[in-house]
This record gives structure tokens, C-alpha cells and sequence, in this order.
DNA sequence: GTTATCGATGATTTCGATTACATCGGAGCG
DNA sequence: CGCTCCGATGTAATCGAAATCATCGATAAC
């Protein structure tokens, strides 16, 4: 592959030219430009990833990661990230953590490598090394959260109002006439489900039904979702309504539903999170909670710019709109 | 951050000595290396990355292009490239093409610019200037193609037996009773949805069945799926049984049929293709050919570490084995 | 005892671009 | 007419690590 050197030579002009010709072409005369460029294609040429990277500084590179790429929300809100970025300039050095410690720190030590300009995590946890980074540089970290929250890492982050969602859909089922509601959680450890179990809980205060709440905790798998649900199903005063945290799961707690003779939403009602495209062509079709997956990614990747740009000067958190989609799968309860 | 010089006067060496510490730790004295190891972990020093790859011309990066990653066939495929490529050491960049050739253009510029030591396409068309890559440098080219296999693009590739596999799934078809089958493909400029069609004509001629055929050309959406599988089920002499060429297309026809008052399987019989994670919990369970996704994942990587290493000589067009999942959603036509 | 050999380490060049600074010729001004 | 200034371009330092080649001391061989 020819370099710039080999350019400048055909060109006859210097290796600053024909730099200029790429990064600031009002500098150079039109004539020269023409000169140079003719070279460039008759050669060629691409700069050099790595060599301008060095010099530079920037790898004009954004590294993502997230717990489980195939999960259908998470690629729908990578897809959202990779086309802001895309159309910044930037590309996007997929992460996939698998839910496991390791690799978050296997990626955590590449960007300290700097081989991205940026981190955006859509998981909860953010490695040691990295939460010195954003202790040492405060809000020109840039480091990005996405769909999470969690106050004590200091970084910036685009989010729903969890806690909000899930009070709505709480007060939504007991709108119904619902009292017995089950709720099949994600791991309490990540804020998306502690927020979401938290407004769940003040709903269901509200209306003094605490009581009646039954609690399962899953994983966001739809097996979790069979499993938890199949139990909250089988206790003795079988819940009207179940409440799922995430799609998947609801497609599992739909399964576990049929699986004891039972029918959606004659017998029991169920909500989902979420509204990943497949929602709405289950059987029946889902009532959940839709978040605006590729408009997450949008933001984020705008506020990750804009500390990269230097224009960020305090952590924005930053919260989206959601909205309760009432599909089929809800209803009153039996009598 | 501390550069190989300021670890190498903190320790007392030279930079060379530093840098053999990580490249090659064995041509160092134990205490030497333990004295730069002191000093590396007491400035943080972390190797830089753009310097590294401008002096080695590596990158330690493998691309890799999706039509679209929120689909969950590519998601997972995606998924066994990331593990393959990190167990490697190799990290991924991903890029979704949205079946955009703009965008496959940008994304192929960038492996010009060495910005990935190899490229892994999903898709089925290759850039111009990737495929004159192709043409110069054979089967050394570390460009490689996953789940598609178009023997003139002259790359290696890792994928099923697509013919055979549509083939199987129509005999399938025929040994329960059906005669009338409809058909839902992909795009047929994609070898994964003409080969499909081959395997569905062949089998059909071998029964004497073609003008019993009715073929319809989705684009692997669900909604596409509602749509052609709709037209199908309205036609005079209704299919018995619909084939789509992707879970999602099936899903899609699931709700056709479902729109239409009918019943699966008892009125329609319904194939789909990936078998997707979500397949086994429609209502009724998809019955579905199974891809090995994240095994095509790996193979598609271990194809390109082979030509990185320079081990690859030949093009290799690996064939893996696919498996037809009977489920609830086919069973014999209606009488 | 001298020399070839080898293992450990250091000095220096190199990778390919960007960029601060230098240069040079011509326009503008008094 | 001489000086300044500016626009266009060239020169050369620089980014940080890797790798080649040089060096040096110690050991082994004869």
C-alpha cells in the first residue's frame, strides 16, 4: 500500500501537502490539489489507520459494551449507537461481557489502551480502573452510561424513568381489578431492576397491597422467565396478573401459562418490558412497556460526543420518554 | 499516561528491555523483569495501542458487517465471532450495513485503511474495491464470508447446506400429505435465498409437485412475512403448508394465518428457517431448520486467523451441518 | 590463555502520518 | 522603492512502541 511519501514523490510536492490535502484543503491551491489528487487514485492511497492514530491521539473509535448482544433490545440499541456514530465519523468496537466480570475488564483494559476514544457500557457494572479514570477526570471522562442509572458511578447516562414504567404498569393491573400481582424481576443487583422493583413497591403501597405482592427474582432469560413464573403460578393463591421485567421473560412466563392448562388473559394477565419487535406478534400480543431502544442510542453516543468535543461540563442524565403499550395480553381478572 | 520511556528510566533500562518484557518476557532476567513489572504497575502504564499497530502493522481487530444486527440470526452469529476472535485476542468491529451499499462501501474503506487486520461479511455482496483486493492477492486475502456462499466472490466461507436443507424441509412437507405448498423467500439476489429456492424446486420436481408450487419473495422481515404469507393464504387453492425462509418471516405468518381465522398446523403447516432462540416459544412452537449460528461464527474466524497466520492456501468453503426441528406447527394437511 | 559463542541488555532506526515552524515570492502600503 | 505581511508550500520534529544491530561480560572450547 502507498504511503504519503510515495505520494508526495509522484505528486512532487511535500508529505505536508498532500496531509493538508486531506485534513485542510482551503490551505492548499486548487491546481495543487488536483496535482495530488490525481496521485492518490492513480496510487492508490489510504492514510494509515494507526500512524495517524499515533500522532494524533484520537482513534475516532467507540467501544460498547454490553451484556448480551443477542438479546433483541440490546442489538436494537446498538443500532441506534452504531448509526449516530457512524454518522459522526466514529465506529464502534463491539464488547459483548456476557454478563461476566472478566471481559468487562478485558475491554476495560483496552480502552485504557486507548484503542477507543470512548466507552459507552449499557450494562450497570463499570471496572475498577475505569471508575479511577472517572475519579480522576470527573465529567470529561468519556465514559457513557446506557439504560441504567446508577447515581454513585458519575458518568452521564441515557435512561427510562425505570422506577416510573413500573409503577404505571402496577397501577395499570390494579386499574384492572387485579389485587394478586406477581412480578418476575431481573438480578437486583443491576439498578434496572432494583429501580423498576422499587416503583412496583410504591405502587403497590399506594393501594396498600403489599401483601399481596408476589416476587420472583429471574435473569432476563426466557428460561428464567418458564421458571420464575411456573412458581409464582404454582404458590397457593395463584397471582391474576405477572408482571416481567423483561419481554423475554414474558415470553417464558407465556409458556409456563400454557404449559399448566392456563389461558392469557382469561386466567392471567402478563405484561412485559421492553417492546422488542417481537412483542407484538406474540400469541397474544404483549402488553409492555416500550423504550425508545434506538433513540437511547442516539443519546448516548451524543453525549459521549460532547465530551469528547469538550462541551460537556457536568454529568447529564439524561431521561427518555416510555410508554405503556396495552396490547392484548392484559385484561380483567377472572371472577 | 506513562509512556515505555518513563517506565523505562523509572526502572532503569532501556526501552527495548521494557518492551521485551511483554513481547517476549523470556529473553529477560527474572529480576530485571520483575524491576520493569514494579515500575509498570506503579506508573499504570499501559502499552499504546496506535504505536504498537504503526510499528507491527497489526491491529489486533477483525471487522465484521451485518445486514442488520438486530436480527437474532446475525445477533448470535455476531455472538460466536466476538468469542472466537476474543479467545484469539482479536477484538470485533462491528459494522451493520442496514443491506445499505453505501454503508458497505464505508465499511470496506476502512479495511483499506488497515484499520482491521481482517474482514468478516454477513451479507452477500462484496465492495468493488474489496473484491479487486480479492482478485490480487487470492486466497491470502484476509477477507472471509459467513452464512452466504457465492462460489464467484473467491473468498473462503463457513455456512449450511442451504439447498439441501430447503430440500428437506419440502420432502418434509410432502411425506405429511401436503400438496399444495407456498413459499416465502428472502431476496432472491442472495445466494442464501436462491440456493433455498433451489432446494424447494429440485424437490419439487423430483414429486411432480412444481405447478403445485406458489412462491412469494419477502425480505426476511416479519412484516414481510404477514404480507406474502397473506397473499398465499388468499389465493384460490390455499397452500396447506408455508415455508418461510427465516424464523421472523414465520412469525409473520403466524399472524397472517392467525388474522385470517385459521389454525396452525390444523388448517396451515408452517416451516420456518434459523431456528432462532425464539422459535420454540411461538404458540404453536416453530418447527424450523437450526443453523449452528455461533458455530458459524467460529469457523468463519478460524478461516480468517488461518490466512492471518498464513496457514490458509487454498479457499476453504466449509459446509456445516444444519438439522430440520420438528415442532408443533406442521402436521398433516386438513382433510 | 586466547578466542569463539552466547545470553542479556542498550542504542538507534523505523513505522507513516500530523504539525509547528521556516521559507519564499508576491501584493500592498507609505 | 523598500518594508511588511500573507498565502502557499517545504522542512523537520514528533507521536510511542518494536525491532535490528551493537555491546559487553561471562562461559566454553581448544
Amino acid at each position: 500500500m502507498a504511503t504519503i511519501q510515495d505520494v508526495a514523490r509522484d505528486a512532487g510536492v511535500s508529505t505536508a501537502t498532500v496531509s493538508r490535502v486531506f485534513s485542510a484543503p482551503e490551505l492548499v491551491l486548487e491546481p495543487t490539489r488536483l496535482k495530488v489528487m490525481e496521485s492518490v487514485t492513480r496510487l492508490g492511497y489510504e492514510p494509515n489507520f494507526a500512524a495517524k492514530s499515533l500522532r494524533t491521539l484520537r482513534t475516532e473509535k467507540i467501544l460498547v459494551t454490553v451484556p448480551d448482544i443477542s438479546n433483541p433490545f440490546f442489538s436494537q440499541v446498538i443500532r441506534g449507537v452504531e448509526e449516530a456514530a457512524l454518522a459522526a465519523g466514529y465506529s464502534v468496537l463491539l464488547g459483548d461481557t456476557r454478563h461476566e466480570e472478566a471481559r468487562e475488564e478485558q475491554y476495560a483494559a483496552m480502552f485504557r489502551r486507548k484503542e477507543a476514544d470512548g466507552l459507552i457500557f449499557l450494562g450497570h457494572r463499570l471496572p475498577d480502573v475505569l471508575a479511577e479514570m472517572v475519579a480522576a477526570k470527573g465529567a470529561r471522562t468519556p465514559i457513557v452510561n446506557g439504560c441504567e442509572f446508577r447515581p454513585g458511578l458519575a458518568v452521564s447516562s441515557a435512561h427510562i424513568d425505570n422506577e416510573g414504567a413500573a409503577a404505571e404498569v402496577v397501577e395499570y393491573l390494579y386499574g384492572l381489578g387485579h389485587t394478586r400481582v406477581g412480578v418476575v424481576t431481573g438480578p437486583l443487583a443491576s439498578p434496572i431492576s432494583s429501580d423498576r422493583l422499587a416503583g412496583v413497591l410504591s405502587a403497590a403501597q399506594r393501594h396498600g397491597r403489599t401483601s399481596a405482592l408476589r416476587i420472583a427474582v429471574g435473569d432476563f432469560s426466557i428460561e428464567s422467565g418458564v421458571r420464575q413464573a411456573g412458581e409464582l403460578l404454582d404458590e397457593p393463591g395463584r397471582p391474576t396478573a405477572i408482571f416481567c421485567f423483561s419481554d423475554e421473560m414474558a415470553m417464558g412466563a407465556l409458556e409456563a401459562i400454557r404449559q399448566r392448562g392456563l389461558r392469557c388473559p382469561d386466567d392471567v394477565s402478563l405484561v412485559g418490558f421492553d417492546d422488542i419487535r417481537f412483542a407484538q406478534y406474540l400469541e397474544p400480543k404483549l402488553t409492555t412497556v416500550s423504550q425508545p431502544m434506538e433513540q437511547i442510542g442516539h443519546e448516548v453516543v451524543r453525549l459521549l460526543l460532547d465530551i469528547l468535543a469538550d462541551r460537556a461540563s457536568a454529568l447529564q442524565n439524561v431521561t427518555l420518554p416510555h410508554r405503556l403499550v396495552v396490547r392484548a395480553s392484559t385484561g380483567p381478572p377472572p371472577v
